[in-house]
DNA sequence: ACCTGAACACCGTTCAAGT
DNA sequence: ACCTGAACACCGTTCAAGT
């Protein structure tokens, strides 16, 4: 890539980041690149589709949920390890609203190219589904699939103007409805007042 | 009324049932305009917004909700009525695809003219749920409002190309987390399998 | 190799002109 | 009273012309 080609690059998916944040994931395309000062060719020759910006903005986040999964995997409790992960991924989807909707729809489109990171973030989260289930914590009949949707589902509740306070006791009694036992330090009840 | 204007206005009703059904919520309106035979001022006169096109589309089928919990309050048992009246609600908000997040935007908004059916709606499964509460089959941190946005989540589920298993599935494990106890007749598991 | 923006086919919405 | 559609200000996307 070109100097001045990576310059406009990174000017694009800057400007992008504040712009899908502001107005979601159906944000003005001609408005990102006008604010990028670049022309709107050269951001399709960059970004050919919506879902191209999309995902080069969103890969980082999904990767770092995956990544966390891992993590959470070797230092938590099967339960507070799914736990953790869901609150803080339903957060990170919540991040950029609308975006939710993009996610469910990669995760089933081998072409899109959001479709990698998703599938990754997925199977991170099926691990610490099954061994959390394996250990008779969460119930058994739900794969990776199912907790995607949750999460899905629940990202969207908070971009629908749902105060924080509805939105927290929404996740307790969805999260609730996955785990069986409490944990001890990380209870849906002592995350909810935490 | 002049019979023209009558003419025009059911014209526009129909056409634009069947075009938001296929297309959803965003659905264009000119198309609407143009399939009904009628000038763009014409359908601006009768929907002065989108949303007054939507509440025309949706009115019926939510006092058709709000209708049939008062129905199953007095016919059923209260953890029965309640799960029956959340399947089928969730069913009725599924029927036009994207319409759920007007139906959470209408009811904090009293200046939209889907306000009162949607406030009325939400009434009555408050009501349902509440009396289900009172016999002890539904867990007792949850409200109205509560209720209609584990609707709106679960009716979004259901337009993102989830297959009919997964709903279903995703319906019994948040109809569960809100009922405390099984039925009998209509338990989770047998509205399931049905 | 890369950038640009006029051009095309749309969209929602308004409002002067018509009957 | 009611209807119409040109007009305005947008949008996503393409592609010939430039450096």
């Amino acid at each position: 890539m070109r100097a001045d080609a990576k310059k406009n690059y990174d000017q694009l998916l800057s400007v992008a980041r504040e712009i899908v944040a502001r107005d979601g994931a159906g944000a003005s395309m001609r408005d990102v690149a006008r604010q990028a000062g670049v022309g709107f060719g050269t951001m399709y020759r960059h970004f050919p589709t919506r879902e191209a910006l999309l995902e080069a903005l969103l890969r980082n986040g999904f990767d770092a949920m995956t990544a966390r999964a891992n993590e959470l995997e070797a230092s938590s409790e099967p339960a507070e390890a799914l736990l953790i992960w869901l609150r803080e991924t339903v957060a990170a989807a919540h991040a950029y609203s609308g975006v939710t909707a993009s996610m469910m729809a990669a995760i089933e489109d081998p072409g899109s190219a959001l479709n990698g990171s998703c599938v990754a973030m997925q199977s991170a989260g099926a691990r610490l589904l099954r061994h959390a289930q394996a250990a008779g914590m969460a119930r058994s009949d739900i794969d990776g699939a199912d907790l995607f949707a949750l999460v899905g589902a629940l990202a969207w509740l908070a971009d629908q103007h749902t105060p924080a306070a509805r939105a927290d006791r929404l996740f307790d009694v969805i999260a609730g409805a996955i785990l069986t036992v409490q944990t001890g330090v990380a209870t849906v009840e002592h995350l909810a007042t935490s």
